[in-house]
DNA sequence: GCGATGTCCTGAACACTGTACAGGCATTTT
DNA sequence: AAAATGCCTGTACAGTGTTCAGGACATCGC
């Protein structure tokens, strides 16, 4: 039985689903498709590369936020889509953190979300200010999350205590505001600009 | 000769600061300091917990934002003195995420902005908010950046093309714009239940 | 001076890790 | 029938964090 690419992802999927990001090396990803260590390197040119498609694959989970609601609701959507997505694999968020600083990740959610936060009116730099606000706090507080998870499940330590979804919703709400505010000053000061008559720049 | 500890952690910084993560192994840090390997381990119990204390080093190098500025001036100076600590050693950004999420740092610099927060009138839940955010966006980004930064060094990436410094900017902008909008709220709404006199802000 | 205590280190080993090179069998395509 | 593809094997290298028992050396109380 040959392996395909999506299987080996599949079985990557797996391993951190049933275990963790520990556990996920190249022989134990070869054992469990029932192959030699090397012969994963038919399908990836390294294991950076596979933790990059793995990435991708978790985040693609993201659901597109409802068309009709409006910019905000949207991009509050799209943020706890990406945290449920993370959630939904142990360690996952670790692995999209490398992934991204390596560069061999897609990143579609940040123009997903940038592109939402154009919607509202903010500017193009606003906009993906907001974008990289949101991706890395739900990614930053979700790896201490599941580090948390993955410890407590050891038994090397107790209960952290947080609430590290009542720390997403408040830190989220907060980011919100700020870009709420930034869609009212930039419509304000286009309309300020419209109404003087002078050229305005898009 | 014996090695102490700070020796050991300063040796490590050295190794962050000429090479890069990947070269700081327990062999290179012992070989470094004229020992061998295990020596390490009389010092500290695994290479984690040296991590932590190396991170908890690196960001006590974050100087006290100036008293006598406002709250959101101290909050900005506070963040950017967060981004030049990590920037003045390579790698270290991806230390302290790892740090902070096995629960082995100390995380002082959360609380210390999360207290200036406080000064701005804003709620416990709030400050911790901002503070986070602000955190995981610092830490987030400066991860990209240094990555980024490894891998050009090493030639196997031209330059990103990004103004990692641009992007934090304006990503912390947002943020202390949701932060200042927070403040205003609580202070309307705390002045509507001390006095039922309405109190405009300056 | 003598032993005890504390500090720091050695030697050797274990069980892993990602990855490279050359070669091979099976299925599909020409 | 021949060639090309897709997927895999065998073997090996150079490195990793970590453990255990033991040893050298200084400092301190007696």
């Amino acid at each position: 039985m040959s392996n395909s690419r999506v299987d080996v992802l599949r079985a990557a999927r797996d391993i951190l689903a049933e275990h963790s990001l520990a556990d996920l090396s190249m022989r134990r990803l070869a054992a469990d498709l029932g192959v030699r260590p090397n012969a994963l390197y038919w399908h990836f040119p390294n294991k950076q590369t596979l933790l990059a498609a793995l990435s991708d694959d978790i985040l693609e989970q993201i659901p597109d936020a409802p068309t009709h609601l409006p910019w905000d609701d949207r991009l509050a959507h799209l943020a706890i889509g990406l945290r449920t997505a993370l959630l939904e694999v142990p360690d996952s968020a670790e692995v999209v953190s490398s992934s991204w600083a390596s560069g061999l990740s897609a990143k579609t959610i940040v123009t997903q979300l940038a592109a939402t936060a154009r919607d509202g009116g903010l500017s193009e730099r606003d906009a993906h200010a907001v974008a990289t606000a949101v991706c890395q706090l739900a990614i930053g507080l979700t790896i201490e999350e599941q580090t948390r998870a993955q410890m407590e499940r050891l038994q090397v330590t107790g209960p952290s205590g947080r609430d590290f979804t009542g720390e997403f919703g408040d830190g989220l709400g907060v980011i919100l505001d700020g870009a709420r505010l930034r869609a009212d000053r930039s419509a304000v000061t286009s309309a300020d600009v419209e109404s003087s008559a002078e050229v305005k720049r898009t």
